[in-house]
DNA sequence: CACTTTACAGACAGACCTGTCTGTTCTATT
DNA sequence: AATAGAACAGACAGGTCTGTCTGTAAAGTG
């Protein structure tokens, strides 16, 4: 019962380790010793440690997407699940130490070979960004988009708050670059949906 | 003429391998082969890598503060010197490769242990975000600051939006992200500069 | 000129890394 | 029970890394 499988326990080992101190500062044999196997099996299901990297990330990525499907299909306003996701964030920089995105930290260590998890990444940010693009949709509405209003505007802003958000929790250990963006991400909602109501055509 | 120093050779080397493949990625071999210095002449100014990648991050650090400084007495008004920044970011990504924030990613692969260059990450941001937050003080104005309004507020959404943009223009390869946070900032100081006109007291 | 500082050249140690290989043991299905 | 696939243990090769060490050459200063 504690012993899934090998393969899904060098997956979630590895996972953990390269999120806690980043892919290139964990090294195979650590892997394969936390996951209690042995190196010859590692190599058996994955052949390479970038394979495994690209592994990883595409699970975490599949696991969030969930996630972030939920969210879409869940009860509240737009704005409410926005603000509920920076609460969210939060939540995971206070379980984590404050490590950060995944896939900017490991962005930010690969070679530009790496073709495959450069690739993880930009579908990854991608993703998160056309999540947001859809709530900002919700926002302002049909009838503002037809006037002028741009919903993908918005949801961009949110998507490069809530970047910025974690990438600063992560460099500086504190919390308030998260409380920083919900707040401007509260605002940047609330202009947009008075924007809406009032005048036709923004300015912006 | 062309050999300055081998110091500040050594420092210029390693920044910019530093700058552009990311600290943990260059070797102390690499360095000394292209700044056509010895190693012993490395070992002789200093200690280790960890010393020199904190000497490198603090170089970086006294030089963006005389920018800032310059910016700060220059002409223009607040906002104006806002959009300047992110125009300024644009130059630097096309420039690097679309190489990101040297603090940034530098924290992202250091271990836990390496106490000075957390901290130099630290001040760093620290001092990027008292930059934001003095402009807009300046945007607010000191009526409205006593009205209710909080500039540091503003200030901190905008150190936020900044430190967004570059990361995931990084990730993606891409200069949208840049303008995303550009607008939203331009946005944000909008609003705050109407609040302080015509309401006396903001309801965020 | 004598002397000190600075820089050069590069071998070397010791550790760590990825990835390969040999061979054994467990486990499940037929 | 027999057989096949999966997992185990760990040595090994070949390379890279940081940091130390020995010794030599150049350059500036009294």
């Amino acid at each position: 019962m504690k012993k899934p499988n090998a393969k899904d326990r060098i997956l979630e080992t590895a996972g953990k380790l390269f999120h806690q101190r980043g892919y290139s500062e964990v090294g195979i044999n650590e892997i394969i010793a936390k996951a209690e196997t042995a190196k010859a099996t590692f190599y058996q299901h994955f052949p390479s440690k970038e394979r495994l990297c690209e592994a990883w990330l595409e699970m975490a990525h599949e696991r969030s997407e969930i996630r972030r499907q939920a969210i879409l299909k869940g009860p509240g306003t737009a704005a409410e699940k926005i603000d509920q996701n920076f609460a969210n964030m939060e939540e995971f920089l206070a379980n984590s130490d404050f490590r950060g995105c995944p896939y900017s930290n490991t962005s930010a260590v690969i070679a530009s070979g790496c073709t495959g998890i450069i690739k993880q990444v930009a579908d990854h940010k991608q993703a998160i960004r056309d999540f947001f693009r859809e709530l900002a949709t919700q926002i302002v509405g049909e009838r503002a988009m037809n006037e002028g209003q741009c919903p993908s505007r918005l949801g961009d802003a949110i998507f490069v708050l809530y970047s910025g958000a974690i990438t600063e929790a992560q460099n500086l250990r504190e919390m308030w670059p998260v409380e920083a963006a919900r707040c401007a991400a509260g605002e940047l909602c609330a202009t947009a949906m008075s924007a809406g109501e009032k005048s036709p055509v923004s300015t912006l």
